[in-house]
RNA sequence: GCCCAGAUAGCUCAGUCGGUAGAGCAGAGGACUGAAAAUCCUCGUGUCGCUGGUUCGAUUCCGGCUCUGGGCA
């Protein structure tokens, strides 16, 4: 067995739907481990179905750590979680436990794992803002030429019409008076500070898609509309971004009247078919992936079975 | 039974004044390092319903047939 002095970290994936919470919980059980949800979403209270949050019953006693932490007013980010989690790791590890990073927000979990680096930036908006209204009065164009001229690395990977990308490196460059491609540079070069898997849940395309649809018509069953129309009345909007999460923005453009019924219901479907495509292309992406596929593996108990015996080798959990 | 309008990409449809065709949606691939369930980029060959005719050449014009809407009886 390999020594390794890095901490242990397990986390798990994959596209919405494909079944992390139910294996979740099993390995939490097995490898005695606590959960960090790696869900931007599932962070905020009063957003259950549409979420499709682990309820109390689900977890069997397993903590949850990051679960119902905000309110739909606040706005979570990559920051914000990687500072709760690893708070959250802290005292995981305290008690001697290990940390399973469960939740299928990609950018979260390689920011906690390769440890990427933000502090260098402060909080404040404002020139973002500008740069908005810059955008609006003079076109893409205009606010990636401002790019162009502090920073050619990134005006040339990122495309002008990417205007959040351009804007947080224009932004970047203001604070910092460095270019963030640089920034970006060496922080890929990062290696991770944990001993650690990277698993990542997957299946066919088709069956995915068949679980997504069928899981939005039970959502809808389990009271999606009454949900949203709740968060509405306590005066929730579309600009939050907690509101921007698939399944409350279609829900509200038909409460609005923007859509029918029957509009919403297939834009949230196509949304979430192609938000889960997004993931694997983002996984597909990350190098130290372990892909778990159903149709290769089986049933959720082959699947951990697999899991446990790649922990063992790795030396995470005692063989 | 008669009249009219359709029949073109998985779906909705455009188009070719005759030289084998293109949008949107669906779908596929990709990017992403302080909004990430967000944001952005790339990708379109299909017996142009079937069958005769005219023509150098028809998906496009003409005839017949089949099917689908709608109307009249």
């Amino acid at each position: 067995m390999k020594i390794d002095h890095k901490k242990p970290l397990v986390i798990l994936t994959g596209p919405t739907a494909v079944g992390k919470t139910a294996i979740s919980i099993k390995l939490a059980k097995l490898i005695n481990g606590e959960i960090i949800s790696a869900d931007s979403m599932q962070v905020y209270n009063g957003m259950d179905i549409g979420t499709a949050k682990v309820t109390v019953e689900e977890m069997e006693g397993i903590p949850h750590h990051l679960v119902n932490i905000l309110e739909p007013t606040e706005e979570f980010n990559v920051v914000l979680f990687k500072e709760l989690a690893l708070k959250a790791m802290e005292d995981i590890y305290s008690k001697n436990k290990i940390p399973i990073i469960v939740g299928g927000t990609g950018f979260y979990i390689q920011a906690l794992l390769y440890d990427i680096s933000f502090e260098d930036t402060n909080q404040d908006t404002t020139y973002r803002k500008e740069l908005e209204e810059l955008a609006k009065a003079n076109g893409n164009e205009y606010i990636h030429n401002m790019l162009l001229q502090v920073d050619v690395e990134s005006a040339n990977t990122i495309h002008p019409n990417n205007l959040k990308r351009v804007i947080r490196a224009l932004e970047y460059y203001r604070e910092t008076n460095s270019p963030i491609s640089k920034h970006n540079e060496i922080q890929k070069t990062n290696v991770s500070p944990y001993n650690f898997m990277y698993f990542v849940l997957n299946d066919d395309r088709e069956l995915m898609y068949e679980r997504i649809n069928k899981r939005i018509d039970i959502m809808l069953e389990e009271g999606l509309l009454e949900e949203v129309i709740a968060l509405k009345e306590a005066g929730y909007n579309k600009n939050m971004v907690s509101m921007q999460g698939i399944g409350y923005k279609e829900v509200l453009d038909y409460i609005e009247g923007i859509t029918t019924l029957d509009e919403a219901i297939f834009i949230l479907k196509r949304d979430t078919r192609h938000f889960a495509k997004r993931q694997i292309t983002w996984f597909k992406r990350e190098k130290e992936v372990t892909w778990l596929n159903r149709n290769e593996l089986g049933n959720d108990d082959k699947i951990l079975e697999y899991a446990i015996n790649l922990l063992k080798e790795r030396g995470i959990i005692n063989g």
